[in-house]
RNA sequence: GGUCCUGUAGCCGAGUGGUUAGGCACCGGUCUGCAAAACCGUCUACAGCGGUUCGAAUCCGCUCGGGACCUCCA
């Protein structure tokens, strides 16, 4: 099949044809989260947006490295504790060590991804250990000339960049608005510049992450380890960058800057930003406060919550919306999500057990371009899954004899939703496999087949009875033409 | 204040200058001992006001509302 992907690039503002820089290889960069906090739904948008993207890529036959990043040290905070690292002061509240407070909420991040079903990347590197790296691209923008030393601290001279360089094409900022809305910062006396960034702060005497350097014992700028990481494991230009919208600026707009000066060119030759989840309205983060962690929706215990929801139904209502749109969080949401994810997954079950006929009276081939026409599309999962919907209603009618489909053509259909739905989507039945288990399987058949003699019995309150029962300890039975069948329910 | 995005039916959410998005909910029907499921059908839309156009919900302008970024944040 002939593919024209296109995806949204943020630099340039249009879709654009993918082109990889090296075909079929793909390198592709996004910011990985700062593990100082327990996985929340806004983790869950770009881990969601970013494994999509890897998977399509992969079934198209591009050969993928995925690099996501792990921010255990660096970013510095701006409240209260002014120019702590905030792993140090997460590590001193709770007496632990700031590498055991990072590997912890790393371990629940991953339990989390893996639940949301979202793929490990190729490389996930963590910044901690990538100091000397950074080290080297600081003293490289020194050498260029881009880079002075203040009080120990090194910091980028965003006005002579601006002199060769465009600074904020990517954020589209203009240098001298930023100067005139910059607001008061801790350290500000000691840049040039209210706009330039620290390429390496000196530790201040009670912070714990401290490293040794040719200009003081302290720790890497905010948007080093991005630069550094991508170029060692990527190469000074790869195909695809992406994060957040928030990181746009001035994380991502810094690290055009690094690249710039440190090698000569731009990082990325397509930047992609998913957009923010909202509650309410309003963004969903740390620093307001108004989050629900991801295990929080996995059992239910979020005060706003009225039911749990699972891993594949917040993966479902954040695919159903595109990834470049913010979407808004709602219990009614979620449960209109949760029951149309079960309506396409039971009907992908039934696949296998349609009859064929000689003639089709379903167009599946058209189907089928419609799904790769919706991803070729900067990856518009909505629409995909629109017409997995589609195929839904085909499947369904297949089914009761009121439309009818060749082998060949139930065959294409369950590729298709093996592809896109399981392979691509990553949606799974997170149901246990009825009739997995021998014993368990057995047991069942034996009650379908009391009540079958019940029911020609017509003693209703006995066949009603084993049915009631059955769902009271989660067993769903339904009746079909071909006898009763069973599933278990949430 | 600056930069930018956005406003679609009860809810969530696509999309497009002229033709059904889709899901959930509701209502009617078919099927069923009853359920459930499924299928068929119906019903609620494009914030407001102007402009461009043969034609705009889709393009432009203004007004009103919502949001993001400008500070660590996915």
């Amino acid at each position: 099949m002939n593919h024209q992907l296109f995806v949204y690039n943020t630099l340039t503002r249009k879709k654009e044809l993918f082109e990889p820089i090296n075909n079929p290889f793909v390198g592709m960069y996004v910011c990985g989260p700062t593990v100082y906090g327990d996985p929340h739904l806004g983790h869950a948008r770009p881990g969601i947006t970013f494994d999509l993207i890897f998977r399509y890529l992969v079934h198209l036959g591009y050969k993928v490295r995925y690099v996501r990043n792990i921010t255990d040290v660096g970013h510095l905070e701006n409240d209260a504790d002014e120019g702590e690292d905030k792993i140090a002061k997460k590590a001193r509240i709770d007496q632990l060590e700031p590498m055991e407070v990072a590997q912890y909420y790393l371990d629940r991040y991953h339990f989390a991804m893996d639940k949301l079903n979202v793929r490990r990347p190729s490389i996930e590197p963590r910044a901690s250990g990538h100091i000397i790296e950074q080290m080297e691209i600081v003293q490289k923008i020194i050498d260029a000339g881009y880079g002075y030393e203040s009080n120990g601290s090194i910091y980028f001279d965003i006005a002579k960049y601006n002199e060769k360089f465009q600074y904020g094409k990517l954020s589209g900022r203009v240098l001298d608005d930023l100067l005139a809305t910059t607001r008061e910062l801790d350290g500000q006396e000691e840049k040039h510049n209210s706009a330039d960034f620290a390429l390496w702060k000196k530790a201040s005497p009670e912070h714990i992450m401290r490293w040794n350097s040719p200009w003081s014992i302290g720790f890497p700028g905010w948007h080093l380890e991005c630069t550094a990481m991508g170029n060692k494991y990527l190469g000074e230009t790869f195909d695809i960058h992406g994060g957040g919208m928030d990181l746009l600026f001035p994380h991502h707009e810094s690290e055009i800057c690094q690249s710039n000066v440190a090698f000569g060119h731009e990082p990325a030759k397509y930047w992609i930003h998913n957009n923010m989840i909202t509650i309410n309205g309003q963004k969903m983060g740390k620093s307001l406060g108004n989050f629900i962690t991801l295990n929080e929706f996995f059992d239910g215990s979020h005060p706003s919550l009225t039911q749990a929801y699972s891993p594949m139904t917040i993966r479902f209502f954040i695919l159903q919306a595109h990834y470049r749109s913010t979407v808004d969080f709602s219990n009614e949401a979620l449960q209109a999500a949760e029951k149309g994810m079960k309506k396409l997954l039971m009907a992908q079950n039934l696949i296998p057990k349609l009859k064929s006929s000689a003639q089709s009276t379903e167009n599946i081939k058209e189907l089928q371009q419609k799904l790769y026409d919706a991803l070729d599309d900067d990856f518009n999962s909505p629409i995909a899954i629109a017409h997995l919907f589609d195929g839904v209603r085909i499947i369904n009618s297949v089914k009761d004899g009121k439309a009818s489909l060749t082998e060949e053509d139930i065959e294409l259909l369950k590729q298709l939703f093996e592809s896109f739905v399981s392979d691509i989507l990553g949606l799974k039945s997170e149901e246990a496999a009825s009739g997995s288990d021998e014993m368990l399987n057995g047991v069942i058949q034996m009650l379908i087949d009391l009540r079958q003699q019940a029911k020609m019995d017509k003693d209703w309150a006995k066949s009603d009875k084993i049915r009631d029962e059955l769902k009271n300890i989660n067993v769903i039975l339904k009746d079909t033409k071909e006898g009763a069948e069973w599933s278990i329910g949430e």
